[in-house]
DNA sequence: GGGGAGAGATGCCGC
DNA sequence: GCGGCATTTCTCCCC
């Protein structure tokens, strides 16, 4: 056990990544409040100052600190703890440690990024460069704009010439998409002194609640499917393997 | 190396919990599409079939894949890959190894759920039982509703007795608040043939812009903390030590 | 299983 | 810093 304490705060000295396992309960405070009672852990350090708490099934934490916590070990006549502060945010987690299984430090070093596609981004892309994915006529004129009027994917005229707004979602549209194109266009009309303002919402699919209120604002739904940019680059990676 | 995939292999058969590290790029497709070019990171496997993957800082895993993958280790001539496939959902990931740092697998025993609270239904939990705190002469009628109208928080009626619907945010309201509100409201209105229906905003705070609306549609507003109840509870853990 | 809404949401970007 | 909005959101609950 005091192997570990050594361990741990040499670690933490040096900035390096701790893995370690616990029988353990954890106390947590901050934006809402938690208790965790006793049982086995897997306890991740990262030098940034990020604690996480992972229990032995589910794909997340169960606690967690996000970069920027300071962490101590703290040894008392109640045993051993491991705590970890956020000044910034108000937050700690407290974690009583009955029992260590099993602890590893190390250094990893790692510069890269990920390279990420078919996002909502990609698909307005796609649209502004394949304006025909959205109707025969439409000519795009601005696309993720950050307009007073709010952030609009894809705006346009059709082929009649009227002024169109776009809601790209990379799945599928529910209320929210309504609501936020409703929001849109209307602001549109009252800032132009427009009255034929016409919105679309593409995506994949729309759900059929949404699709009603959709249809009762007299706005347009266009099925498109996200596109998804990388996989010729993946196939091109020989280093990778083969898909 | 070989007795590395030894060890995962054992691993994967007991359902015990893996953590390794290792010099790796991984490529990732699914709901969107991926790749991670060489670096050390950190993987863990859960017994739930759960792969996570955590670059040296940041509290989130650069990829992973939620319970119920099928993974796999698969020796080729152009070198080591850990694969891991979701049949259900259609996604895949692949994460070439050049080199494995550590290795530690073990069984890990732990059935504890976590107490959370001040959640909004917490919050709304508060405000039924103190109606005062709304306003004076509020009568609470229903909480945490799931009605045809949609879920509603608070339902009551005021001190003249008009029917008022109060929505909950457990952080600063925006848009979606104001939106919820009027959906419920203005449903409730159709469905009663009532033309006195009030709104109620309860939350910490509100965004300019979302009280704007708020008041353009004659809502109200009602600064409110979300409740902390474990606070107590936790003081009286004589096991988690003193706060 | 789909839809709707909350979450200790998180993360990004723009003002 | 706040605000708005996407997210491989995740999670729960109800229909």
């Amino acid at each position: 056990m005091d192997g570990f304490s050594v361990r741990v705060e040499e670690a933490l000295r040096k900035r390096e990544t701790i893995v370690f396992s616990a029988d353990c309960e954890v106390a947590y405070s901050g934006r809402a409040e938690a208790f965790l009672p006793r049982g086995d852990r897997l306890f991740i350090i990262k030098r940034d100052g990020t604690l996480l708490v992972h229990q032995p099934t589910g794909s997340n934490p169960i606690n967690y600190m996000k970069e920027g916590c300071a962490i101590t070990l703290d040894k008392t006549d109640d045993g051993l703890f491991l705590r970890c502060r956020h000044q910034g945010k108000r937050e700690w987690i407290d974690a009583r440690l009955f029992a260590v299984h099993f602890i590893h430090t190390q250094d990893l070093f790692d510069s890269e990024r990920q390279l990420l596609g078919g996002s909502e981004r990609d698909m307005s892309d796609m649209l502004f460069a394949n304006p025909s994915m959205i109707e025969p006529g439409f000519v795009p004129l601005s696309r993720e704009e950050h307009t007073r009027f709010g952030f609009i994917d894809v705006f346009g005229t059709d082929a009649q010439g009227t002024l169109t707004v776009v809601e790209c979602k990379r799945c599928a549209a529910g209320h929210n998409a309504v609501q936020q194109l409703a929001r849109y266009v209307s602001r549109i009309r009252e800032a132009k002194g427009v009255g034929t303002v016409r919105g679309i919402i593409a995506a994949p699919r729309i759900s059929a609640a949404a699709r009603k209120h959709l249809d009762e604002l007299g706005f347009g739904f266009v099925a498109v499917e996200p596109p998804k940019r990388l996989e010729r680059y993946k196939r091109d990676q020989t280093s990778i393997g083969d898909f």
